[in-house]
DNA sequence: CGAAGTTTTGATCAAATTCAAGAGTAGTGG
DNA sequence: CCACTACTCTTGAATTTGATCAAAACTTCG
């Protein structure tokens, strides 16, 4: 958690060549320079725990970039609400949606963010090339993502949907540098509930189940233990069936 | 179908203005002078039906650029396979994946496609910061995309993940510019169903049930007809609960 | 026309949803 | 600091739904 530069930042792996820091290490992508322009046009802004940032279909008026804190990103009604992603420091949202946000966001913990002004941003890019690169590799980033919570969402069983969000949640936290011996969910069942597809309470069930099978050992709501990683990953993994 | 003007074409919507040609309508996202550039460097390729394009983990050496038929990007072996998107004409395949391909591409029928190796491409993107716009522009809508997906696989009933898909395809049909008194679907019913995170089985019973609640009406496996929109928008929309 | 493949249908089984009630956790104020 | 309340999470029992396995109908293509 040690941020000593100032000013936004956007962490990615670099999707071109695959040298680097190392496989799937996250770093930052923006020169100083260029950290130093979006600070121009950049306010920092925070939000409490559970406050909305946003609504579906509000007209875009900033993108945030995360400094503390996780923002659920999500889509529909209360009552059939779809969580889409869970959004960490370095993160970008509120992107590109044809003049309106297409999902609502709202603090799963306080959130300190930058907030940048749509106009201002699209100045921006027009005239610096190389930061227009930068976010398109942090949208590829993104992108993928989402592609990967569609896998899992394609999973049938409950267990193999909370092994492969546990996998994700402790790579997000790996690739953040901290290393893990918990693993550290910092939003609510519920959100957890609808971001896999899943009741509340099937859920639980699954948590039950794999503490049962000695897979994980949860210390409180928030706080895992991986005990068998060997398992957990080759649930996670999904490589399952075959012939 | 008319494309009269040669060179590779984006298609998408325009993510930052809600006006331009009508809500949803996608249009061509590059100038004639960059669709020249990007002709220097492409090659057209082709493809048959069923025929892979790269697979999962390939070192990544080229982008591609559809120019008629339908590629579907897959994910995982054969038997556990999970489909994740279906791509159509105009659409960008082989981009940001960490120098290797984040999943499988195959024809999903015959396909003609523009094939523009990966260095020259980044070459030029470095040069023509215009360009770079509008491939955030087409990864956005990818982006989207994706999540759309994500919504539509965590639907728990199959008629509603059926609703969500063929609403879905009507969307995309018409934003290509055909007008739709039936809706096509090009792909095999077992991509479909590994789209749909569902059996062959259980997306045979769905498409039974649309039916008998005289909803849709298939002519056959490729084509069907929307009797009652009303009712499918209303499955699709999944705004279903409330209090 | 025949053969290989795909799709549909049927019966059984497993798993998640639902609804409802019970434990556990904050968070508040005495 | 403890007790009370409101909320979230867990657990239980019945129901619904999709998976599974296997066989029959239908396509497609040679």
């Amino acid at each position: 958690m040690t941020r000593l530069m100032t000013g936004p930042a956007i962490h990615a792996v670099n999707p071109w060549v695959p040298d680097d820091p190392g496989p799937g290490k996250r770093h930052q992508l923006l020169s100083d320079a260029e950290r130093a322009e979006l600070t121009k046009i950049a306010t920092v802004v925070r939000f409490e725990k559970g406050q909305r940032i946003y609504g579906e279909g509000d007209t875009a008026e900033a993108t945030f970039n995360i400094i503390d804190g996780i923002v659920t990103a999500y889509r529909g009604a209360p009552g059939a609400e779809q969580v889409l992603s869970f959004l960490s420091p370095g993160d970008l949202f509120g992107l590109s949606e044809e003049g309106r946000y297409a999902n609502a966001t709202r603090a799963a913990t306080a959130v300190t963010a930058y907030k940048m002004p749509l106009p201002a941003l699209r100045r921006l890019l027009n005239r610096n090339a190389d930061l227009d690169v930068d976010f398109i590799v942090k949208l590829c980033e993104e992108l993928r993502e989402a592609q990967r919570h569609a896998v899992l969402l394609a999973q049938k069983k409950a267990t193999t949907r909370l092994a492969m969000f546990l996998a994700l949640q402790e790579h997000v936290q790996a690739a953040s540098g901290e290393p893990i011996f918990e693993i550290h969910l910092p939003m609510d069942r519920s959100s957890i509930a609808a971001y896999l597809g899943l009741t509340p309470a099937a859920l639980s069930r699954a948590f039950r189940t794999l503490s049962a099978e000695r897979i994980i050992s949860p210390r409180n709501l928030h706080y895992v233990t991986v005990i068998n990683r060997e398992a957990l990953n080759a649930m996670a993994d999904a490589r399952s069936v075959a012939t």
